[in-house]
DNA sequence: GAGCACTGC
C-alpha cells in the first residue's frame, strides 16, 4: 500500500507555521491506487472522493510524529470515516490496540460506525463497534475501531484510568466544546504524560480550534536530557481540510429587528415570493415562539397567492409522529417550511434545505453557583453558532441565509464562541467524577477552560454535605465512590443508596429512573387540561414522585402498551426510556450491595429515601401565603410550586423539590411532601450548620 | 398556570 506514509521515508510537504512550530499542511492533490476487490469498488470510489482522503499521507504522518494532531474540518470532508480506517490501515490497531473515536451524541456514534463498517465490508460489533449507554455492540477479541459517546469514555476511565487500550483517540465535535468533550481533554491531557505512545486527534469544524491547540501544547510532560527520537513532539500539529458543503450567501438586515417573529414571518414569506425552490428552515427560541410563528405563516398560506407553504414545527417536546413530518420528502409544488428550535443546529440534519432563516437567538442554560439556580434564558447565539446554522442550508446546492441581525452586529459584538458549557453548568456530576479518577485537587485540575471557582466551591459543598465527600474533600468510602459508580445526578444517586436501609429500592430505582427522563407526559398544545384531568387518575396526595410510581404500575399492568400512554397522555417513548435506565440501576444497585426489595405499601419509606438525598431542597409554605409562597429553608429564596407538578394549588406546609426552574418566578418542579422531622433525621450536620433551628415554628 | 438541546455500566 504505497500511499501511506511510512517513518523512515521521505516526508509529504510541510510548512512550519511561524508561530510555535505549528504545522500547517499545504494542500496536494494526490491520487491513489484503489485497494477494492470485494466489490466495494463503489464505496471505495466515493471514499477517495472525500475531501479528506489527499490528506491521508498527512494526517498519517502527523499522528505519527505528534502527540496530538488537531484537524480542522467542515462537515462533509469525511473525516469522521475516514481517520479511524486510515489508522486501521496504518496498523494503528495492530498488537490487540483499538482505534477509539468519540462523539458528542449517540446517534451520531451510530450512524457513523454503521457507514464505517459499510465501507470496510465487515458485520457491524466486529472489528467496526460502538458503544453508548444502554447498547455495547462490539466484540473485546474483534474490535478495533470502536466508536462510542465521550460520556462512555469517561465512564471507561473509571475501570481503566490510563485507558490502556487504545492506541488512538480521536475526539470529534470538539469545537462544540460540550461539557464531556471538556472534561475529556482535560483528563487526555494528563493520560498523555504517563503515556507518551497515546495519540490524540482532536477533530473540529472551526479553527477556535487554536484555543484548544494552545491547551495541549502547555503540556508539561518533561523530555528525558537525550530526547529519544521516536517520542513525539509535544507541540500539537494542526491541518485543514477543506468541507465539502456547498456554498452559502449570507444576508443580512440593515436595522436591528425589534419584533424577530414578525421579521422571520416576513422573510419567509419573501423567499417564497421570489425565490426559487428549496426548503426554508427557520432557527427560533422555544416552543411559543415556533408555534406562534406557524400559526402566522399557515394563516398567511391559506389566504390567495401565498399557497404552496406546508410549515412545521420541530422542537423535542413533540412527539415522535409530529418530528417525523419535517422528515418526509415534500409534495410536489410545495414548498417545505421548518420552524425549529436548536435542536435543528446539530442534532438533526434535514436534507433538502436551501435557505436559513436565522433569528440571532437561542435558549441557553445558565447555573448560578450563587443562588444554586439553573435559568433558561433567550440569549444571542455565537459567531460559531450562526456559522453552523448557516452550513445547514448548504448541504444539498447552493443556499442563502438569512440573518435578523445587522451586519456590523455579526462582525463586532457577537462572541466567537459564547460562554461554553462547562462554564454554565452546575458540575456536581463532573467533579464527582473527577474524584473518583483520583484528581483530588480539582481547583488546580487543567481546564481546558475554567469553571469559576463558586461554581467548583458550590459542587463541593453539595457533595459534603450529601456524605459523599469528608472534610478533606475525599471521596468517602463507601457512600462517596458508590454515589460516582452510579450515572445519574449525585442527589438522585444518595437516595438511591438511602433506599437500602429503609427496605424501598425497587421504588426509589423507579424513580430515580422516571426523573433523570425529560418528561414522562404529553402536552400538546390545547390539550393542558385533559392532561390535567388524566393526571389525577394517577395524582398522589404525596407528590409527584408517588404519582410517577402510580403511572409506572399502571404502565407495567398495561403490559407496556403504548395504547395505554397515549390514552393517558404518556410519552411511550420517554417510559421505555425510563424502563432501560430502571433496569441500568438495578444492575448497579446489585453490584453495589443494595438489596432489591419492595416496601409494597408503606409509602412513607420511600418519602423518607428521596429526603435523604434531597433533604437540601426543602422549602417551607409561608405562613398566611395565599398565592402559594414557599421559601427555601437553606438560602430563603422564594419558591412556587410549578403548575405542573400534582401538589399545584394543594400547597403542603413543607416540601422538597427535584430542580428548580427559572422563569419570571422560580418554580419547583416535581415536588413531594415531607414531615420536616425527618430532614433532621436525613442530614443533621447541614439542619444544624445551616441554621441553628430552622424547623421550630 | 407552564416546557433549549445533549449525555451517562
Amino acid at each position: 500500500m504505497s500511499q501511506f506514509w511510512k517513518p523512515g521515508t521521505d516526508r509529504p510537504s510541510l510548512l512550519d507555521d511561524e508561530e510555535g512550530g505549528v504545522l500547517f499542511y499545504s494542500a496536494s492533490p494526490f491520487s491513489s491506487s484503489s485497494s477494492s476487490g470485494y466489490g466495494l469498488a463503489s464505496l471505495e470510489k466515493q471514499r477517495q472522493r472525500l475531501p479528506v482522503f489527499k490528506y491521508r499521507t498527512a494526517i498519517l504522518y502527523l499522528v505519527e510524529t505528534h502527540a496530538t494532531t488537531i484537524i480542522v474540518g467542515e462537515t462533509g470532508s469525511g473525516k469522521t470515516t475516514q481517520i479511524p480506517q486510515f489508522l486501521k490501515e496504518a496498523g494503528w490497531a495492530e498488537g490487540g490496540h483499538v482505534i477509539a473515536c468519540t462523539q458528542p451524541r449517540r446517534l451520531a456514534v451510530q450512524s457513523v460506525a454503521s457507514r464505517v463498517a459499510e465501507e470496510m465490508g465487515v458485520k457491524l460489533g466486529e472489528e467496526v463497534g460502538y458503544t453508548i449507554r444502554f447498547e455495547d455492540i462490539t466484540n473485546t477479541d474483534l474490535t478495533r475501531i470502536k466508536f462510542l459517546t465521550d460520556g462512555v469514555l469517561l465512564r471507561e476511565m473509571m475501570d481503566d484510568p490510563l485507558l490502556s487500550k487504545y492506541s488512538v483517540i480521536m475526539v470529534d465535535e470538539a469545537h462544540e466544546r460540550s461539557l464531556s468533550t471538556d472534561i475529556l481533554l482535560g483528563l487526555l491531557k494528563k493520560i498523555q504524560r504517563r503515556r507518551p505512545e497515546l495519540r490524540l486527534i482532536i477533530s473540529s469544524a472551526t479553527i477556535e480550534a487554536k484555543s484548544i491547540s494552545a491547551f495541549f501544547a502547555t503540556s508539561k510532560r518533561h523530555q528525558g536530557p537525550e530526547s529519544e527520537e521516536d517520542v513525539p513532539s509535544t507541540e500539537p500539529a494542526i491541518l485543514s481540510v477543506e468541507g465539502r458543503g456547498f456554498n452559502v450567501e449570507i444576508f443580512y438586515v440593515e436595522d436591528p429587528v425589534s419584533d424577530y417573529l414578525q421579521a422571520t414571518v416576513s422573510t419567509v414569506l419573501s423567499i417564497h415570493d421570489q425565490g426559487s425552490m428549496g426548503d426554508i428552515l427557520v432557527f427560533l427560541t422555544g416552543q411559543d415562539d415556533i408555534d406562534a410563528a406557524v400559526r402566522l405563516l399557515t394563516e398567511e398560506s391559506q389566504i390567495g397567492r401565498k399557497q404552496g407553504l406546508m410549515v412545521l414545527p420541530l422542537y423535542s417536546g413533540l412527539s415522535r409522529a409530529e418530528q417525523d413530518l419535517v422528515f418526509s420528502p415534500t409534495p410536489r409544488g410545495k414548498r417545505k417550511v421548518v420552524i425549529s428550535t436548536n435542536i435543528a443546529e446539530t442534532s438533526l440534519t434535514l436534507e433538502g434545505i436551501v435557505y436559513v432563516v436565522d433569528s440571532g437567538f437561542s435558549k441557553q442554560r445558565f447555573y448560578n453557583p450563587i443562588s444554586d439556580i439553573e435559568n433558561l434564558v433567550v440569549a444571542p447565539i455565537s459567531k460559531a453558532s450562526a456559522r453552523q446554522r448557516a452550513g445547514r442550508a448548504g448541504r444539498v446546492r447552493p443556499g442563502k441565509c438569512y440573518r435578523l441581525y445587522a451586519e456590523e452586529y455579526f462582525l463586532k459584538e457577537m462572541s466567537a464562541q459564547g460562554i461554553l458549557e462547562i462554564q454554565r453548568s452546575n458540575l456536581v456530576s463532573s467533579v464527582i467524577q473527577l474524584k473518583a479518577l483520583g484528581i483530588d485537587n480539582i481547583l488546580g485540575f487543567d481546564w481546558p477552560a475554567s469553571p469559576s471557582p463558586e461554581a467548583m466551591i458550590r459542587a463541593l459543598e453539595i457533595l459534603y454535605s450529601l456524605g459523599v465527600l469528608d472534610n478533606d474533600a475525599k471521596l468517602t468510602s463507601p457512600d462517596g465512590f458508590q454515589v460516582a459508580e452510579i450515572p445519574l445526578d449525585p442527589m438522585i444517586s444518595k437516595m438511591i443508596l438511602a433506599s437500602n436501609q429503609f427496605g424501598c429500592s425497587e421504588e426509589v430505582i423507579t424513580i430515580a429512573a422516571i426523573l433523570s427522563i425529560q418528561s414522562i407526559w404529553i402536552s400538546a398544545r390545547g390539550t393542558e387540561k385533559e392532561l390535567d384531568e388524566v393526571k389525577l387518575r394517577f395524582a398522589a396526595a404525596e407528590g409527584d414522585h408517588v404519582t410517577f410510581l402510580n403511572v409506572y404500575k399502571g404502565f407495567i399492568r398495561s403490559n407496556k402498551s403504548s395504547k395505554w400512554c397515549h390514552k393517558n397522555f404518556i410519552n411511550y417513548h420517554a417510559m421505555k426510556k425510563a424502563l432501560e435506565v430502571r433496569e441500568q440501576l438495578r444492575r448497579i444497585a446489585q453490584r453495589l450491595g443494595i438489596a432489591l426489595k419492595s416496601c409494597e405499601s408503606d409509602i412513607q419509606v420511600v418519602r423518607k429515601a428521596v429526603t435523604a438525598g434531597f433533604f437540601a431542597n426543602a422549602c417551607r409554605l409561608e405562613p398566611y401565603s395565599h398565592n402559594g409562597m414557599y421559601k427555601t429553608v437553606r438560602t430563603s429564596q422564594e419558591v412556587y410550586i410549578h403548575p405542573s407538578s400534582v401538589l399545584f394549588r394543594v400547597n403542603p406546609k413543607w416540601v422538597i423539590y427535584n430542580s428548580l426552574v427559572s422563569t419570571d418566578r422560580q418554580y419547583m418542579r416535581n415536588v413531594m411532601s415531607i414531615d420536616p422531622s425527618w430532614l433532621r433525621e436525613a442530614a443533621p450536620h447541614f439542619y444544624q450548620h445551616q441554621r441553628p433551628n430552622p424547623i421550630a415554628h
